[in-house]
DNA sequence: CGGGATCTTGAGGATGCTCAACGCTAGTGG
DNA sequence: CCACTAGCGTTGAGCATCCTCAAGATCCCG
């Protein structure tokens, strides 16, 4: 096991005295909960995190004593066959909490795929915060049973669909998110490896490209410069999210 | 959509005026952070339910107002495609809850598979419960993130193991739910049929069965009478379950 | 003891994987 | 500013695992 991060301050981001008054994805996350004064004790707990690309945040099976908050940038959590396969078990974008999924010890490794700022907790310190705001539990809570919802489908995907059905299901979920963020939902970032996606999806890499090209061919979406993927009819891909026929 | 349980008096089983005291799973389960009186209390929210093999307890897609605990038998949680392929998300046994993983809708369905036993609490009860035992909302935190944790590992059975390491797994993961039950690990019942555990393990009928008797062949168990399985040596399962090479 | 459902086994086939070569692109350093 | 290179993406051929379809065996319940 290492540690990255085990001199923070070296790394710590520059931002002013009060990063999380001026936090960009605030209403996101689970701050959002929290009055002005309680804000500012979050602040105090916080630690701020430059990191760059292919950084590993912790590994699965350390010791669980932080909770994240991503602010920029995209996180890849996986866990590893003792033989090498990977399966990505989530990507994190800006405004993604990171660590509901844990006892004492991690139960993925999270990796930066992206250059990222993280906010950094104290669990010890969150859990007391959480004694002392009960909505915030609930808060942890709603967003946990999200997750479950989330992992459920993906159950779904992994054990019943096709390489061309789980793909056009990962795509139309980079949608939805990008509509959220307010970005199109028509012109997609996608900003993760050919490899990550099929270690997402259950997949090769070759098989995930294969499908790509397919889906090309078939006039259901554009592959335009830098990681652009353009989707030519959001009813017809989610119609192929769940029956290739 | 069906409402099965439309008509719960007819159906409630005859336990004495307290059933939450004399309750035989009620250690294993959420109502073990309870006191006397919170119990009594819970009581009175609860309707105790008896149902035979093969009923809906829920839809996916229906509305949630009811959660659930297991007392007796098992039950089958499922997701389906359009064209009728199933998706089993997880099996539940005596002592089980039911009803995390959704917001206003049941994110997947529910169907008895042996006669069940089952204690049913309208969502909104819990939740006023919630609001006043802090604890019990932390004890769900905790249940949620344990099915995460659990639903993450079965991302990666399902995304990148191969047929045999999912059976053997599966056959762990029993064993294991055995011993915490007092059960012997090695003589495990499997209650569950080759179709529900294909779809649970993202495989065929025929692909199950095929698993068990190679399995069978190469000496790592036994298939005894009455659905009941011998696994020879648990060590070397665990070796299965992780590279079949 | 009978019969329906479940389980097992077999043969053939399809989807996705492996191995391999090639092309593209972005980042680097001259 | 351009050429180089390493990593990533694409495409191809052959193959393995698992699926499909089909028939028989077994189990369990009435």
């Amino acid at each position: 096991m290492d540690f990255p991060l085990k001199d923070p301050l070296k790394r710590q981001s520059g931002s002013g005295p009060s990063p999380c008054a001026a936090c960009t994805v605030r209403d996101w996350v689970f701050c959002s909960v929290l009055s002005e004064h309680e804000l500012s004790r979050l602040d105090e707990m916080a630690t701020h995190l430059d990191l760059s690309a292919k950084e590993t945040i912790f590994n699965e099976g350390d010791e669980a004593k932080h909770l994240f908050n991503v602010t920029e940038g995209l996180v890849k959590l996986y866990k590893l066959l003792p033989d090498g396969r990977e399966q990505v078990t989530g990507f994190l974008f800006a405004g993604d909490f990171l660590g509901i999924a844990m006892n004492d010890t991690y139960a993925y490794s999270a990796e930066t795929t992206q250059p990222v700022k993280i906010c950094r907790f104290k669990r010890s310190d969150l859990e007391q915060m959480f004694r002392e705001i009960p909505k915030l539990e609930n808060r942890m809570l709603n967003m946990a049973t999200n997750e479950l919802v989330q992992a459920q489908d993906q159950l779904l995907l992994l054990g019943r669909k096709t390489a061309k059905e789980r793909l056009c299901t990962f795509l139309l979920s980079l949608s939805k998110r990008a509509d959220k963020r307010g970005d199109s939902p028509t012109l997609v970032s996608v900003p993760m490896s050919r490899e990550s996606i099929g270690d997402y999806l259950g997949l090769t890499t070759e098989t995930v490209s294969r499908t790509f090209s397919k889906l090309k061919k078939e006039n259901v979406l554009s592959l335009n410069k830098g990681g652009i993927v353009e989707l030519h009819n959001l009813d017809d891909l989610m119609g192929l999210a769940e029956d290739s026929t």
